[in-house]
RNA sequence: GCUCCCUUCGUCUAGCGGUCUAGGACGUCGCCCUCUCACGGCGAAAACAGGGGUUCGAGUCCCCUAGGGAGCGCCA
C-alpha cells in the first residue's frame, strides 16, 4: 500500500516512437506523477540483429519532446544479459527449468506436425525429464522453463479484469537461448523485478504474454506487478495502425505542426475517460487520471479531432510561447531555414505582434506559419488568384483613393487606420467589405488574413503604404 | 486452427439494473456575429451489432451468433 510506485516504459528500438508507444508512455508517466512515483526507461534491445542507437536516438528524442521524463539513465536491457543467465540457470538448479537439446529443424518439424494434425503449435516437452547426458554432441542448448501441465493461470488485469488461461495451452517455452541471450519473456520478468517495477502498463497485445510471465514469476517465487493492458490504437480506417496505415512517428506529429500539450490531451483522451471531460491541462491530468477510467476497447486515430484540440491550445498559447513553439518547428520543416534566414529581432517582434491574429485562424503551427507569410513577404507581393481578383479596376480605385488618406495619418494604429478606411467608404458609398478586401489583397497577397487594421497596424506605414502602391 | 480481448452517434466517449424519450466532445448541416478567414454563440441530424435468456425492470448481468483485434518464435 505505502510502497513507492513506479512504473516503466519498455519500447523495443526498431524504429521511431510511434503514436501508440507515445500514449503507453503518457499512461505510465500520468500513473507514476499521479501517485507521486517514478516512471523508468527501458530499452528493450535484447534482439540485436534489430535494434539500432538511432531508434534509440529517435525515441529519446519523442518523449522529450512529448514532455514526458523519466527517472535516471535510460537502461539497456541487453546489458543486462548476464544477469538474465545467471536467473535462467538458478531456475534449472532448482528444478524449474530445463536444458532443451532441441534443434531449430526439429523444432520446425515439430511445429509442421502439429499444424498437419490440426493442433496449436507447442513445444512437446521432449526434454523436460530428460537426462542431460543424452544430449547430442555439438548442440548448444537453450533453457526451458518447467511450465505446468494443468490447473489454470490467472491474470488479473486493473483493465482486462480476471483473464482465466488453462495450462495446458501453454507450453514450456524458452526463456534462454543456446547463445546464453535471454529471451523477451524472461528479461522483462527479471527486469520488472530487478527495478522494483509495481506496474506495469502497457498494450494489450501483451495481455496473453502475461500468463506466461506469470509463469516466470511463480518459479521465482516473486511477486507480480500490478498488470493493466490498455486496448490498442487503430488506424481511421479501424485496421491495425502500421507504418502503412498511418503509425507515424512522434516526430512527425511535430513537424505536421502540433503543439506536445494538444498530442497528451489528444491521447490521454483515447482510451480513457473521466466522466465528461476533454480538454485536461497536464496539471489536472495527473490529479485524474487513473486506471479505472481506462476503456477496454480498441479506439482509431482521429486527426480531425486532434487539430481541433490543437487549434485550441494554440488559441490559448502566449503568444512568445508559440513564437518559441514556431522556432522549433522549423528546425524539422523543409522550408524551415529559408524562413530561418530571416528570422531577426525585428521579424520576431512583427512575429509576436500578429500573433493574437494570427493564432485566432490556425490549427496547426504550419498553419500559423502560413498565415503569417504576409509578414516574410517581400515587395513587391504575388497576389494568389483570389488576391489578384479582389486588385479589379473597382479594387484598385478604391486603393488609389484611399492612399492620399492613410498618408495623411498622424498616428498609424489599428484604431487610426480602421476610422479613416471607414470614413471614406462611407464618404464613396461603398460597404465596408469593397474596400477591406483589396486592401488585404494588396497587404497581404491573398483574400483571407488576420483583421486588416491589425494588418496596417503591424506592418507599419512604410510597408503598408508601399504595398498599396505596389498594388495600384 | 487454438487461446484471449473487444462491440453506445461517422470518430473519441459518458453510462457502473430503474434518474436513458441515452449525455458530452470532434466532425457534418443550418442560423447569428462579421472587413475576409477564423473564433465565439444558438440550433439540427446522428448510436446502445443481432438473437436468446435472467429480472417487476437491461445500454448496463449471462449465453449464442456475427464482426473486429491480439497472441500462439531461440521477435519484442
Amino acid at each position: 500500500m505505502s510502497k513507492p510506485v513506479v512504473t516503466r516504459f519498455a519500447p523495443s528500438p526498431t524504429g521511431f516512437l510511434h503514436i501508440g508507444g507515445g500514449r503507453t508512455a503518457l499512461f505510465n508517466w500520468l500513473y507514476a506523477k499521479r501517485h507521486g512515483g517514478t516512471m523508468l526507461l527501458r530499452i528493450e534491445d535484447t534482439d540485436r540483429e534489430r535494434s539500432t542507437d538511432a531508434a534509440v536516438a529517435a525515441i529519446i528524442d519523442g518523449l522529450t519532446w512529448l514532455g514526458l521524463t523519466w527517472t535516471g539513465d535510460p537502461i539497456s536491457q541487453f546489458e543486462r544479459a548476464g544477469r538474465h543467465a545467471e536467473v535462467a540457470r538458478s531456475l534449472v538448479d532448482a528444478g524449474k527449468a530445463y536444458y532443451c537439446f532441441c534443434t531449430a529443424q526439429e523444432l520446425d518439424e515439430m511445429r509442421e506436425t502439429a499444424k498437419a494434425e490440426g493442433r496449436p503449435p507447442r513445444y512437446d516437452g521432449r526434454w523436460r525429464d530428460r537426462d542431460p547426458a543424452e544430449a547430442p554432441p555439438g548442440v548448444k542448448p537453450t533453457i526451458r522453463i518447467k511450465a505446468p501441465l494443468d490447473g489454470e493461470t490467472v491474470v488479473n488485469d486493473q483493465v482486462q479484469g480476471r483473464v482465466v488461461f488453462p495450462n495446458k495451452d501453454l507450453d514450456d517455452f524458452i526463456i534462454l537461448r543456446s547463445d546464453g541471450t535471454p529471451t523477451y519473456m524472461h528479461a522483462v520478468v527479471v527486469d520488472d523485478h530487478d527495478m522494483g517495477v509495481t506496474h506495469i502498463i502497457r498494450g494489450d497485445d501483451h495481455l496473453t504474454n502475461t500468463a506466461r510471465q506469470q509463469i516466470i514469476y511463480s518459479a521465482l517465487g516473486w511477486e507480480v506487478p500490478v498488470m493493466a493492458h490498455i486496448p490498442l490504437i487503430h488506424g481511421a480506417d479501424g485496421a491495425k495502425l502500421s507504418k502503412r496505415h498511418g503509425a507515424l512517428g512522434v516526430d512527425a506529429y511535430r513537424a505536421m505542426g502540433y503543439l506536445p500539450a494538444a498530442l497528451r490531451n489528444y491521447l490521454v483522451r483515447l482510451g480513457w475517460a473521466h466522466g465528461d471531460a476533454e480538454i485536461l491541462s497536464t496539471e489536472e491530468m495527473i490529479a485524474l487520471f487513473d486506471l479505472e477510467g481506462i476503456g477496454r476497447s480498441p479506439s482509431r486515430f482521429d486527426f480531425a479531432k486532434l487539430e481541433n484540440l490543437n487549434g485550441h491550445y494554440i488559441r490559448h498559447t502566449d503568444d512568445a510561447e508559440l513564437l518559441t513553439h514556431l522556432e522549433i518547428l522549423l528546425d524539422h520543416i523543409p522550408s524551415g531555414p529559408a524562413l530561418k534566414a530571416k528570422l531577426d529581432e525585428a521579424m520576431r517582434a512583427r512575429l509576436v505582434a500578429a500573433m493574437p491574429g494570427l493564432k485566432e485562424r490556425a490549427k496547426t503551427l504550419l498553419e500559423l506559419l502560413d498565415g503569417a507569410q504576409f509578414l516574410f513577404a517581400e515587395r513587391p507581393l504575388q497576389p494568389d488568384e483570389k488576391a489578384g481578383q479582389l486588385l479589379d479596376d473597382a479594387g484598385r480605385a478604391a486603393l488609389s483613393a484611399l492612399l492620399p488618406l492613410l498618408g495623411d495619418l498622424q498616428d498609424w494604429t489599428a484604431s487610426s487606420t480602421e476610422a479613416a478606411v471607414r470614413a471614406y467608404a462611407e464618404a464613396a458609398g461603398l460597404k465596408l467589405g469593397k474596400v477591406a478586401q483589396p486592401l488585404r489583397a494588396a497587404l497581404t497577397g491573398r483574400s483571407t488574413s488576420p483583421p486588416i487594421f491589425d494588418v496596417l497596424a503591424v506592418l507599419g506605414r512604410d510597408e503598408a503604404l508601399a504595398r498599396i502602391r505596389d498594388a495600384v
